[in-house]
DNA sequence: GTTTAATTCTACCTTTTAGTAGTATTTAAC
DNA sequence: GTTAAATACTACTAAAAGGTAGAATTAAAC
Protein backbone atom coordinates (compact mmCIF):
# COMPACT_ATOMS: atom_id res chain seq x y z
CA UNK A 1 0.00 0.00 0.00
CA UNK A 2 3.02 2.08 -0.53
CA UNK A 3 3.82 4.03 -3.53
CA UNK A 4 6.93 3.07 -5.25
CA UNK A 5 10.47 4.86 -4.25
CA UNK A 6 10.46 6.22 -7.98
CA UNK A 7 7.02 8.08 -6.82
CA UNK A 8 8.38 9.18 -3.66
CA UNK A 9 11.54 10.72 -4.88
CA UNK A 10 9.93 12.50 -7.53
CA UNK A 11 7.81 14.10 -5.06
CA UNK A 12 10.30 15.19 -2.36
CA UNK A 13 12.41 16.28 -5.42
CA UNK A 14 9.61 18.66 -6.59
CA UNK A 15 8.95 20.00 -3.08
CA UNK A 16 12.30 20.63 -2.59
CA UNK A 17 13.28 22.21 -6.21
CA UNK A 18 9.54 24.65 -5.50
CA UNK A 19 11.04 25.95 -1.83
CA UNK A 20 14.49 26.15 -3.61
CA UNK A 21 13.59 28.05 -6.58
CA UNK A 22 16.80 26.38 -8.53
CA UNK A 23 18.95 23.47 -7.73
CA UNK A 24 21.24 21.04 -9.02
CA UNK A 25 21.05 17.48 -8.95
CA UNK A 26 24.05 17.35 -6.45
CA UNK A 27 22.41 19.26 -3.98
CA UNK A 28 19.15 17.58 -4.36
CA UNK A 29 21.02 14.26 -3.81
CA UNK A 30 22.79 15.22 -0.76
CA UNK A 31 19.91 16.82 0.94
CA UNK A 32 17.60 14.54 0.11
CA UNK A 33 19.66 11.32 0.52
CA UNK A 34 19.02 10.30 -2.87
CA UNK A 35 21.52 8.48 -4.55
CA UNK A 36 23.10 10.78 -7.46
CA UNK A 37 22.69 8.69 -10.50
CA UNK A 38 19.02 7.55 -9.88
CA UNK A 39 18.12 11.16 -8.80
CA UNK A 40 19.34 12.44 -12.37
CA UNK A 41 17.29 9.50 -14.02
CA UNK A 42 14.01 10.79 -12.45
CA UNK A 43 14.81 14.24 -13.02
CA UNK A 44 15.39 13.69 -16.95
CA UNK A 45 12.08 11.54 -15.99
CA UNK A 46 10.63 15.06 -14.86
CA UNK A 47 11.73 17.40 -17.36
CA UNK A 48 10.59 15.17 -20.39
CA UNK A 49 7.51 15.01 -18.28
CA UNK A 50 7.21 19.24 -17.99
CA UNK A 51 7.26 18.83 -14.37
CA UNK A 52 10.31 20.93 -13.93
CA UNK A 53 12.97 22.17 -16.89
CA UNK A 54 16.46 22.17 -16.72
CA UNK A 55 19.44 24.89 -16.87
CA UNK A 56 22.32 22.96 -18.58
CA UNK A 57 26.33 23.44 -18.18
CA UNK A 58 27.93 25.55 -15.12
CA UNK A 59 25.66 26.80 -12.94
CA UNK A 60 22.97 24.56 -14.03
CA UNK A 61 20.56 22.86 -12.49
CA UNK A 62 16.39 22.79 -12.24
CA UNK A 63 13.67 24.79 -11.78
CA UNK A 64 10.12 24.27 -11.80
CA UNK A 65 8.43 24.38 -15.38
CA UNK A 66 5.36 25.88 -13.96
CA UNK A 67 3.55 27.47 -10.75
CA UNK A 68 3.75 24.76 -7.70
CA UNK A 69 0.00 25.30 -7.21
CA UNK A 70 -0.56 23.91 -10.74
CA UNK A 71 1.32 20.18 -9.66
CA UNK A 72 -0.77 18.31 -8.32
CA UNK A 73 0.25 14.80 -6.81
CA UNK A 74 -2.33 13.26 -8.91
CA UNK A 75 -0.12 14.36 -11.58
CA UNK A 76 2.45 13.01 -10.45
CA UNK A 77 2.44 9.79 -9.25
CA UNK A 78 0.02 8.93 -12.80
CA UNK A 79 3.01 9.87 -14.79
CA UNK A 80 4.70 7.11 -13.03
CA UNK A 81 2.43 4.60 -13.27
CA UNK A 82 1.10 4.83 -10.03
CA UNK A 83 -2.83 5.13 -10.62
CA UNK A 84 -3.15 4.00 -14.20
CA UNK A 85 -6.81 2.79 -15.45
CA UNK A 86 -6.81 -0.77 -14.24
CA UNK A 87 -4.16 -0.67 -11.44
CA UNK A 88 -6.12 1.27 -8.88
CA UNK A 89 -8.15 -1.08 -7.23
CA UNK A 90 -7.55 -3.29 -4.10
CA UNK A 91 -7.91 -7.07 -5.63
CA UNK A 92 -7.88 -5.74 -9.45
CA UNK A 93 -10.68 -7.65 -10.79
CA UNK A 94 -10.55 -6.93 -14.63
CA UNK A 95 -13.28 -4.61 -15.70
CA UNK A 96 -15.07 -3.58 -12.76
CA UNK A 97 -18.54 -2.76 -13.55
CA UNK A 98 -22.22 -2.88 -11.79
CA UNK A 99 -22.33 -6.61 -12.36
CA UNK A 100 -18.46 -7.64 -11.46
CA UNK A 101 -16.92 -6.52 -8.27
CA UNK A 102 -14.40 -8.02 -6.05
CA UNK A 103 -14.98 -9.19 -2.72
CA UNK A 104 -13.77 -5.51 -1.11
CA UNK A 105 -15.45 -3.10 -3.23
CA UNK A 106 -18.12 -1.95 -1.12
CA UNK A 107 -15.85 -1.35 1.67
CA UNK A 108 -13.00 -0.12 -0.17
CA UNK A 109 -15.02 2.84 -1.84
CA UNK A 110 -15.27 5.74 0.41
CA UNK A 111 -11.40 5.38 1.35
CA UNK A 112 -10.54 5.19 -2.14
CA UNK A 113 -12.91 8.29 -3.22
CA UNK A 114 -10.60 10.02 -0.29
CA UNK A 115 -7.82 9.44 -1.20
CA UNK A 116 -8.35 9.89 -5.14
CA UNK A 117 -9.47 13.39 -4.12
CA UNK A 118 -6.75 14.31 -1.66
CA UNK A 119 -3.86 13.53 -4.32
CA UNK A 120 -5.98 15.70 -6.58
CA UNK A 121 -6.59 18.60 -4.62
CA UNK A 122 -3.13 18.53 -2.85
CA UNK A 123 -0.36 20.39 -4.91
CA UNK A 124 3.07 21.01 -4.57
CA UNK A 125 2.58 24.54 -3.39
CA UNK A 126 0.48 22.77 -0.11
CA UNK A 127 3.04 20.40 0.88
CA UNK A 128 4.78 21.23 4.37
CA UNK A 129 7.62 23.26 3.84
CA UNK A 130 11.45 22.02 4.57
CA UNK A 131 9.60 18.47 5.17
CA UNK A 132 11.92 16.72 2.85
CA UNK A 133 14.02 14.70 4.78
CA UNK A 134 14.13 10.66 4.26
CA UNK B 1 -0.99 1.51 -4.51
CA UNK B 2 -2.11 -1.57 -4.92
CA UNK B 3 -1.44 -4.44 -2.62
CA UNK B 4 1.05 -7.12 -3.85
CA UNK B 5 -0.53 -9.86 -5.72
CA UNK B 6 0.32 -12.57 -2.64
CA UNK B 7 -2.26 -10.43 -0.46
CA UNK B 8 -4.42 -10.09 -2.90
CA UNK B 9 -4.21 -13.61 -3.81
CA UNK B 10 -4.67 -14.42 -0.08
CA UNK B 11 -8.00 -12.66 0.56
CA UNK B 12 -9.64 -13.85 -2.89
CA UNK B 13 -8.51 -17.74 -1.21
CA UNK B 14 -9.79 -17.17 2.02
CA UNK B 15 -12.89 -15.62 0.96
CA UNK B 16 -13.65 -18.44 -1.20
CA UNK B 17 -12.97 -21.15 0.85
CA UNK B 18 -15.44 -19.41 3.62
CA UNK B 19 -17.99 -19.27 0.99
CA UNK B 20 -17.28 -23.35 0.08
CA UNK B 21 -16.38 -25.10 3.52
CA UNK B 22 -13.69 -27.22 2.24
CA UNK B 23 -12.16 -27.26 -1.01
CA UNK B 24 -9.09 -28.38 -2.56
CA UNK B 25 -5.93 -26.68 -3.99
CA UNK B 26 -6.80 -27.54 -7.96
CA UNK B 27 -9.95 -26.36 -7.06
CA UNK B 28 -8.84 -23.24 -5.97
CA UNK B 29 -6.41 -22.73 -8.64
CA UNK B 30 -8.98 -23.03 -11.50
CA UNK B 31 -11.75 -21.26 -10.20
CA UNK B 32 -9.56 -18.02 -8.70
CA UNK B 33 -7.04 -18.34 -11.87
CA UNK B 34 -4.01 -18.43 -9.63
CA UNK B 35 -1.11 -20.49 -10.92
CA UNK B 36 -1.62 -24.30 -9.13
CA UNK B 37 2.00 -23.63 -7.33
CA UNK B 38 2.08 -20.14 -6.89
CA UNK B 39 -1.49 -20.74 -4.87
CA UNK B 40 -0.41 -23.89 -2.83
CA UNK B 41 2.62 -21.76 -1.76
CA UNK B 42 0.38 -19.52 -0.33
CA UNK B 43 -2.02 -21.84 1.27
CA UNK B 44 1.03 -23.61 3.16
CA UNK B 45 1.73 -20.12 4.29
CA UNK B 46 -1.79 -19.42 5.40
CA UNK B 47 -1.90 -22.77 7.09
CA UNK B 48 1.63 -22.06 9.06
CA UNK B 49 -0.51 -18.54 9.67
CA UNK B 50 -3.06 -19.95 11.20
CA UNK B 51 -5.58 -18.67 9.14
CA UNK B 52 -6.46 -22.10 7.36
CA UNK B 53 -6.22 -26.34 8.02
CA UNK B 54 -5.01 -28.10 6.09
CA UNK B 55 -6.77 -32.09 5.28
CA UNK B 56 -3.98 -34.25 3.61
CA UNK B 57 -3.99 -37.18 1.44
CA UNK B 58 -6.92 -38.06 -0.64
CA UNK B 59 -10.33 -36.11 -0.27
CA UNK B 60 -8.01 -33.46 1.09
CA UNK B 61 -8.25 -29.79 0.86
CA UNK B 62 -8.07 -26.67 3.27
CA UNK B 63 -10.93 -25.05 5.18
CA UNK B 64 -10.65 -22.21 7.40
CA UNK B 65 -9.36 -22.57 11.49
CA UNK B 66 -11.63 -19.95 12.49
CA UNK B 67 -14.80 -18.45 12.09
CA UNK B 68 -14.55 -16.09 8.99
CA UNK B 69 -15.50 -13.38 11.48
CA UNK B 70 -12.70 -13.22 13.08
CA UNK B 71 -10.02 -13.05 10.37
CA UNK B 72 -9.43 -9.10 9.50
CA UNK B 73 -8.14 -8.21 6.28
CA UNK B 74 -5.70 -6.05 8.30
CA UNK B 75 -4.41 -9.73 9.99
CA UNK B 76 -3.98 -10.87 6.45
CA UNK B 77 -2.23 -7.87 4.80
CA UNK B 78 0.19 -7.48 8.15
CA UNK B 79 1.13 -11.19 7.63
CA UNK B 80 2.07 -10.73 4.26
CA UNK B 81 4.36 -7.30 4.98
CA UNK B 82 1.83 -5.08 3.40
CA UNK B 83 1.36 -2.92 6.74
CA UNK B 84 4.39 -3.39 8.53
CA UNK B 85 5.56 -0.94 11.29
CA UNK B 86 7.58 1.43 9.01
CA UNK B 87 6.23 1.15 5.86
CA UNK B 88 2.57 2.05 6.62
CA UNK B 89 3.28 5.49 4.90
CA UNK B 90 3.49 6.99 1.52
CA UNK B 91 6.92 9.48 1.47
CA UNK B 92 8.42 6.95 4.28
CA UNK B 93 10.39 9.35 6.48
CA UNK B 94 12.50 7.09 8.79
CA UNK B 95 10.91 8.26 12.57
CA UNK B 96 8.02 10.02 12.04
CA UNK B 97 6.93 12.22 15.20
CA UNK B 98 5.51 15.42 16.15
CA UNK B 99 8.88 17.18 15.24
CA UNK B 100 9.60 15.09 12.00
CA UNK B 101 7.11 14.26 9.13
CA UNK B 102 7.22 14.09 6.09
CA UNK B 103 5.58 16.98 3.34
CA UNK B 104 2.43 14.78 2.84
CA UNK B 105 1.77 13.82 6.42
CA UNK B 106 -1.22 16.50 7.00
CA UNK B 107 -3.13 15.54 4.21
CA UNK B 108 -2.63 11.91 4.29
CA UNK B 109 -3.31 11.63 7.88
CA UNK B 110 -7.04 11.26 7.21
CA UNK B 111 -7.52 9.02 4.35
CA UNK B 112 -4.88 6.80 6.07
CA UNK B 113 -6.74 6.19 9.46
CA UNK B 114 -10.02 5.64 6.72
CA UNK B 115 -8.35 3.13 5.02
CA UNK B 116 -6.86 1.37 8.50
CA UNK B 117 -10.09 1.27 10.22
CA UNK B 118 -11.68 -0.45 7.02
CA UNK B 119 -9.10 -2.92 7.08
CA UNK B 120 -9.49 -3.58 10.62
CA UNK B 121 -13.24 -3.82 10.66
CA UNK B 122 -13.72 -6.08 7.54
CA UNK B 123 -13.34 -9.66 8.39
CA UNK B 124 -13.51 -12.56 5.71
CA UNK B 125 -17.41 -12.57 6.82
CA UNK B 126 -18.29 -9.38 5.17
CA UNK B 127 -16.95 -9.65 1.57
CA UNK B 128 -19.08 -9.68 -1.19
CA UNK B 129 -19.66 -13.37 -1.45
CA UNK B 130 -18.79 -14.93 -5.23
CA UNK B 131 -17.22 -12.31 -5.91
CA UNK B 132 -13.52 -13.50 -6.21
CA UNK B 133 -12.96 -13.49 -9.59
CA UNK B 134 -9.59 -12.29 -11.31
C1' DG C 1 39.71 29.03 -26.30
C1' DT C 2 40.21 26.13 -22.14
C1' DT C 3 38.45 24.62 -18.01
C1' DT C 4 35.02 23.18 -15.04
C1' DA C 5 30.60 22.17 -13.33
C1' DA C 6 26.64 20.93 -14.71
C1' DT C 7 22.88 17.77 -17.37
C1' DT C 8 21.94 13.66 -20.61
C1' DC C 9 22.46 9.16 -22.79
C1' DT C 10 23.24 4.20 -23.03
C1' DA C 11 24.03 0.23 -20.83
C1' DC C 12 24.58 -2.59 -17.10
C1' DC C 13 24.03 -4.71 -12.18
C1' DT C 14 21.27 -5.95 -7.82
C1' DT C 15 17.27 -6.88 -5.13
C1' DT C 16 12.60 -8.02 -4.65
C1' DT C 17 8.42 -9.99 -6.24
C1' DA C 18 6.13 -13.32 -8.97
C1' DG C 19 5.94 -17.69 -10.80
C1' DT C 20 7.62 -22.72 -12.06
C1' DA C 21 9.42 -27.55 -11.54
C1' DG C 22 10.10 -31.80 -9.46
C1' DT C 23 9.92 -34.73 -5.73
C1' DA C 24 8.42 -36.41 -1.19
C1' DT C 25 4.80 -37.24 2.00
C1' DT C 26 0.16 -38.23 3.54
C1' DT C 27 -4.21 -40.75 3.66
C1' DA C 28 -8.92 -42.25 1.94
C1' DA C 29 -10.66 -45.58 -1.26
C1' DC C 30 -10.43 -49.83 -3.36
C1' DG D 1 -1.34 -53.49 0.67
C1' DT D 2 -1.71 -50.79 -3.59
C1' DT D 3 -3.37 -46.91 -5.84
C1' DA D 4 -4.78 -42.38 -6.49
C1' DA D 5 -5.55 -37.81 -5.05
C1' DA D 6 -4.27 -34.70 -2.22
C1' DT D 7 -0.71 -31.35 0.52
C1' DA D 8 4.39 -30.06 1.68
C1' DC D 9 9.24 -29.27 0.74
C1' DT D 10 13.33 -27.65 -1.78
C1' DA D 11 15.14 -25.32 -5.35
C1' DC D 12 15.13 -22.89 -9.42
C1' DT D 13 13.70 -19.22 -13.18
C1' DA D 14 11.51 -14.80 -14.93
C1' DA D 15 10.02 -10.15 -14.57
C1' DA D 16 9.90 -5.77 -12.37
C1' DA D 17 11.79 -2.33 -9.41
C1' DG D 18 15.66 -0.11 -7.68
C1' DG D 19 20.16 1.39 -8.33
C1' DT D 20 25.15 2.06 -10.70
C1' DA D 21 28.86 3.21 -14.14
C1' DG D 22 30.95 5.70 -17.61
C1' DA D 23 31.13 8.48 -21.37
C1' DA D 24 28.98 12.40 -24.07
C1' DT D 25 27.14 16.94 -24.23
C1' DT D 26 26.39 21.67 -22.79
C1' DA D 27 27.52 26.35 -21.40
C1' DA D 28 29.09 29.77 -17.84
C1' DA D 29 33.44 31.36 -15.95
C1' DC D 30 38.06 32.42 -16.42
S1 LIG E 1 -14.57 -4.20 -7.87
FE1 LIG E 1 -14.39 -2.14 -7.00
S2 LIG E 1 -12.76 -2.29 -5.40
FE2 LIG E 1 -12.65 -4.18 -6.67
S3 LIG E 1 -11.05 -3.71 -8.20
FE3 LIG E 1 -13.06 -3.14 -9.13
S4 LIG E 1 -13.43 -0.93 -8.66
FE4 LIG E 1 -11.75 -1.72 -7.31
S1 LIG F 1 5.22 11.95 8.27
FE1 LIG F 1 3.11 11.17 8.44
S2 LIG F 1 2.46 10.70 6.31
FE2 LIG F 1 4.71 10.96 6.29
S3 LIG F 1 5.54 8.87 6.50
FE3 LIG F 1 5.39 9.74 8.61
S4 LIG F 1 3.36 9.18 9.44
FE4 LIG F 1 3.35 8.83 7.17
Amino acid sequence: MQLNNTSKYAIRILSYISNKGQCSAKELSEKLSIPYKFLTKITTELVKADFILSIRGREGGYKLSRESCNITIMEILKHFNEFNHQKECLLGIGMCDGKNKCGMHDQWAKPKKMIQDMFENTTIENLEKNSYKI
